[in-house]
DNA sequence: AGCACGCCGACT
DNA sequence: GTCGGCGTGCTC
């Protein structure tokens, strides 16, 4: 007797797919990527097909039979499938689990897949007259119809609530029309420098298409988004799709609209801000070949499209590529494997590349196309030392920097204070008998939120409030030890009390809009200084900073982490770069305990692509990254010695893999986070196949030692950090 | 992950 | 006497 079968991927977070029986009828449609509802245990869940209908001899199993057929032709086509089956083999996460994190919305579960033309809203005629006659005072209508005056939106980028979109439909100011894919109302492009055009040449490869990786190295302000706009508009003349990856959702506005004033209102963005329904609607557009033009984060990568032609990863070195939890994954790199399966191009941009992706262009993989010069022909900025040994400091800053930004304040400029550390102050300490605020669910102190009278434990996320007293000796001598952005501003607030400084951190960014108005008031400097974290580093323009302090950055100097310093490098070269205006150069000072460090001394003196010589050079010497492939697997537990126990198992099944070192199981960098004790096992590999072929033989059998019950375990392949 | 089954503690 | 704690087994 045989029977059909067909092979079903289902979210759950096991190490197979599942087998169930082809009801009649149902054979003929039944592909690999479409959805189907089957039964599981005592539930039901959507799956998605992985194996075409198979012919099998009865072997006694009770198959299942399978439940509805969702959709009438595959959700994801062979690319998107393709990707996932990748990513599950190369990131060890079960394909199921993969395929859900490449679904959005409801499109995980019964959801239909209807792409509903693309909707955007505009102002009528009426609409205009109501903006030019509406009293000042009512500000949210006016802020609602203002941001149409220019252009029309996509529903997703319009920031109006609900309500006021209904309200003003009423009124028949505003309407919403299907967007008109076809038509692009172009600004007109710019004349590129003669380097962007020499930068241009190289990446356009003498016209032939097929797969290739450029990376495009240019420093701030040389004109990037200029190249990659003219990649693209390339792509959509030949009927093909682009895929545009930004770091950070807060990135994703300002280059959408600069994309769109180009290309028109083809260009959508994709990101977890959006709504559900957004979102779903973006992904479905982009796989009907209606979008020709994505903008998203990181989770876009799995944004299925009927003809992508081009994948640019703007910021490529940015951590933010890489997930930090459950199916971790890296953007960039899934970016570049899609792009090698469709024959398409991808261009990583930076100013500051990842020292892999150095790797791979000096060593040929990739196309090294550089852009050394800035657009507005601004020298770059030399980074100034502070040493601030024995140095009198005011909240952690030294007289020197002081005086620079006494002087560049005195001439009316605009400075930019940088340091990675938000709230108040990284510890309250009792003078009087040494306490020290610290987290009980964690190994970490807790950080000092003046603001808003809390002390805040920056890894869980518990809070409690300022105590008057040490509740250890009783005594009223409690004081911050250490500075965070809030006691940088309100430092510089005391001594400028004319002067308008604001911070930009992400407790401040929970507003909405915050950060565009914020970038706004710095670019109609109406902001003096602007005393903020690494998100200053992330690509916002700032268009006349004068002057760039950076508080610190010591912290990676003592960093047990292996990309601390390479991380330092980029974040102060990014920061730096911000300064300069129009032909001038700006001023950046970075204020330092260790003067002598040699990596800082040749960052400074050197730039960072001298910095990324001597870095690479110690990965060779120390096997690491990209000389060698790591992996790491963690555990944690409530139970504090499950972890390590779990792991020192794991290692056993390392031992027949002699191409693969197993090091010896270690209490992570923060033992305990989160009321959770975390242990971790580091794979090391000369060769990525040997990784791979020791992962694919051990990580499915983790599930059968004893404790892993008990504890929480997870595989990173390429680790962005060892904690 | 969910969900059920199963075997020991403090209570409507 | 039960309600429910979480160990452990299983999901085509």
């Amino acid at each position: 007797m045989r029977q059909l079968l067909t092979s079903v991927a289902v979210p759950v977070p096991l190490y197979r797919h599942f087998d169930y029986r082809v009801v009649a009828g149902q054979a003929a449609q039944l592909r690999p990527g479409l959805r189907v509802r089957v039964p599981f245990g005592r539930r039901q869940l959507t799956g998605v097909v992985v194996r075409a209908p198979f012919e099998a001899p009865d072997d006694g199993q009770d198959y299942r039979p399978l439940g509805a057929v969702l959709d009438e032709a595959p959700l994801l086509d062979p690319d998107l499938l393709g990707l996932c089956e990748w990513a599950a083999e190369y990131y060890r996460h079960p394909l199921g689990e993969v395929i859900a994190a490449a679904l959005p919305g409801s499109l995980k579960h019964e959801g239909r897949a209807e792409l509903h033309l693309p909707q955007q809203w505009q102002l009528t005629a009426a609409g205009r007259e109501a903006l030019a006659a509406l009293p000042e005072r009512h500000r949210a209508q006016r802020a609602a119809l203002e941001a149409l005056r220019s252009r029309a939106l996509p529903s997703a980028d319009w920031s109006a609530a609900a309500a006021m979109r209904a309200r003003l439909g009423a009124r028949g100011w505003v309407e919403c029309r299907a967007v008109d894919t076809q038509a692009a109302p172009c600004a007109a492009a710019p004349t590129l420098t003669a380097a962007q055009a020499r930068a241009l040449a190289e990446l356009e490869c003498g016209g032939e298409a097929g797969f290739r990786v450029s990376l495009l190295e240019g420093v701030t302000g040389s004109g990037k988004t200029e190249l990659y706009l003219r990649r693209i508009e390339a792509m959509l003349a030949q009927g093909r799709q682009a895929l545009v990856l930004v770091p950070e959702i807060s990135l994703t506005p300002q280059l959408t609209e600069r994309l769109r004033e180009r290309l028109g209102p083809r260009v959508l963005s994709f990101h977890s801000g959006m709504s559900e329904g957004e979102r779903e609607q973006a992904w479905l557009a982009a796989r009907a070949g209606v979008a020709p033009v994505i903008v998203g984060t990181r989770s876009a990568v799995f944004v299925p499209f009927a003809r992508l032609g081009l994948i640019i990863v703007d910021e490529e070195h940015d951590p933010s590529y890489k997930q930090q939890d459950g199916f971790r994954y890296s953007a960039r790199d899934l970016a570049i494997v899609r792009a090698r399966r469709l024959q398409a191009e991808v261009i990583l941009g930076s100013a500051t590349p990842s020292l892999e992706s150095l790797h791979n262009a000096r060593s040929g993989r990739y196309r090294a196309v550089r852009l050394r010069e800035r657009v507005h022909a601004q020298p770059p900025p030399r980074i100034g030392l502070l040493d601030v040994r024995g140095q009198a400091l005011a909240h952690g800053l030294s007289p020197a920097l002081l005086g620079a930004l006494d002087a560049c304040l005195e001439r009316g400029e605009q400075a930019l204070l940088f340091i990675n550390r938000r709230g108040y102050a990284p510890m309250l300490l009792c003078h009087a008998c040494g306490w020290r605020a610290a987290c009980t669910a964690c190994d970490a102190r807790l950080t000092l939120h003046r603001g808003r009278g809390r002390l805040i434990c920056h890894h869980c996320g518990a809070q409690q409030s300022v105590p008057k007293v040490c509740p250890s000796c009783g005594q009223s001598e409690l004081m911050p030890l250490g500075q965070g952005t809030e006691r940088i501003e309100q430092a510089l607030a005391n001594r400028y009390p004319r002067k308008r400084i604001e911070r930009l951190d992400s407790d401040r960014l929970g507003k909405r809009h915050e950060l565009e108005r914020l970038l706004a008031d710095v670019r109609a400097q109406t902001i003096d200084v602007l005393v903020g974290t690494q998100i200053l580093a992330k690509g916002h323009d700032f268009p006349n900073l004068s002057l760039v302090g950076i508080v610190s950055a010591d912290q990676a100097l003592y960093g047990a982490d292996f990309r601390a310093i390479e991380r330092m490098g980029q974040l102060v070269t990014q920061v730096a770069g911000r300064a300069g205006r129009a032909g001038q150069a700006g001023e950046v000072w970075l204020q330092t305990h260790e003067p002598q460090h040699p990596l800082l001394r040749t960052l400074v003196e050197r730039g960072y692509d001298a910095l990324a010589d001597a870095l690479l050079e110690e990965r060779a010497m120390a096997r690491l990254p990209p000389y060698a492939h790591l992996a790491l697997l963690r555990a944690e537990s409530e139970d504090a010695a499950l972890p390590l126990r779990f792991l020192r198992g794991a290692r056993a099944l390392y031992a027949p893999f002699t191409d693969v070192q197993a090091m010896e199981p270690i209490p992570s960098g923060m033992e305990r986070r989160a009321g959770y004790t975390r242990a971790q096992l580091l794979l090391q590999a000369d060769s990525r196949a040997a990784l791979q072929r020791a992962l694919a033989a051990t990580v499915p059998r983790l599930g059968e030692l004893p404790e892993s019950r008990r504890v929480r375990w997870s595989v990173d392949v390429d680790p962005a950090d060892l904690f």
